[in-house]
DNA sequence: GCTTGACAACTGACCGCCGGTCATTTATTA
DNA sequence: TAATAAATGACCGGCGGTCAGTTGTCAAGC
């Protein structure tokens, strides 16, 4: 049904997820001042108006995408967690490897972060933080058996796997283009190539999740 | 010479000073989405235009507040590394204090990220991170003598000086009124407000600088 | 001290393009 | 063939940025 028109509901949702793959594909191959709305619908040969019959706004488009990647990185995660024992160095060992497995996720953090500064209302910073704190409770459930905190600390644990997915933003600084084209290394410790200091400062952070109160 | 023109190269200068103040000013009252090149000009009595003649883009503007800012943060870390002895705990206790006596930089972190993102030129980026780095060096070199690394050990120093900055981004996470209407407590472990886990994953991330090679 | 001319600071109408809208068109089926 | 809703694309306001023209300023000439 890619040219032809949407009848009934499964072909409306068909057409959506057809939208949703297309800006994933366009996002990993142009610059984000590239990525219109415009552009978007001339790559799936449809009008520009057609997109804002299964989108309100660019960034509840942009959030779908990104949702939907982070919660497949959480299922990963989740999955790998539930196999076997993990100490604090194989768990920073397995967030970065599991990420360098989700490149587009990486690439899309930094867009992340502009989006909800410049974009977002009030409700929709809400929903989207429910949304997170509601998939990072497994993660941190399962940090808490492995690193062997008591149930009483639930709540800490909890602000940890907050952080954790706060801080991989980090994992990717800028665009490849931009990173390609520096001299130097990254800026952030916390990147998505697999590199010893990313898991050195994950360890760092595992690790003080057993230090204090 | 708020209202009359300038002349010669002091009075340009005063005027490019005052560009920049009512910039900052006008970052703090407004939501970004606000500020626009447009509005400024209008608080300033002058002409869009104008500002041009100062700043040749908005990014620019933005970036030669921010680099101010962030500027005169470093001096005031250096200083107060200079004098006396800081372990790892009381670094991190340092960092915090710092940058809490400094929320107009925290406000414009998660702004530079998506400026740096959507609207930079390779050289700018690269510029700027030029800039980042070598203001970075002392800092990191005030870490290895408090932490006591050898001096073999200064290029990884860098790259910790390099993250903790980048990591700063993380501290504020989004605009105070966002952050207001949140019910729960920021994302971001990093953050602004004095809070004990914040010294906890400094602390963590120092810590780790003494580990391994 | 006054006029004048030249220079440059300043202006604001204008441009292209963006995200987003909606009256109209058109494909589809009962 | 009539009814319905998916799809359209001209259109809107407003953005960052431009530039030919305007105007304030000062120094030179009388």
């Amino acid at each position: 049904m890619s040219k032809l028109r949407a009848r009934n509901t499964e072909d409306k949702e068909a057409r959506r997820e057809q939208i949703l793959a297309e800006a994933l594909a366009m996002w990993e191959e142009v610059d984000y001042s590239d990525f219109t709305m415009g552009a978007l619908a001339a790559r799936l040969g449809l009008a520009k108006g057609t997109l804002y019959l299964y989108f309100p706004t660019k960034e509840e488009l942009f959030l779908t995408v990104f949702e939907r990647l982070l919660g497949e990185w959480f299922d990963l995660l989740e999955a790998r967690l539930a196999r076997g024992q993990w100490g604090a160095p194989k768990l920073a060992r397995l967030f970065a490897e599991t990420l360098a497995e989700r490149p587009e996720l990486a690439r899309l953090f930094p867009l992340l972060e502009g989006i909800l500064e410049h974009n977002i209302t009030l409700e929709k910073a809400r929903a989207y933080k429910g949304w997170l704190l509601g998939r990072a409770a497994p993660i941190a459930a399962r940090l808490e058996q492995h690193l062997g905190l008591g149930e009483a600390r639930g709540v800490r644990a909890l602000a940890y796997a907050q952080a954790l997915v706060s801080g991989l933003r980090q994992m990717s600084d800028h665009s490849p283009e931009v990173r390609e084209a520096l001299d130097q290394p990254p800026l952030s410790v916390l990147r998505v190539e697999f590199h010893p200091d990313l898991e050195a400062a994950l360890a760092a952070l595992f690790a003080g999740l057993r230090e204090k109160p």
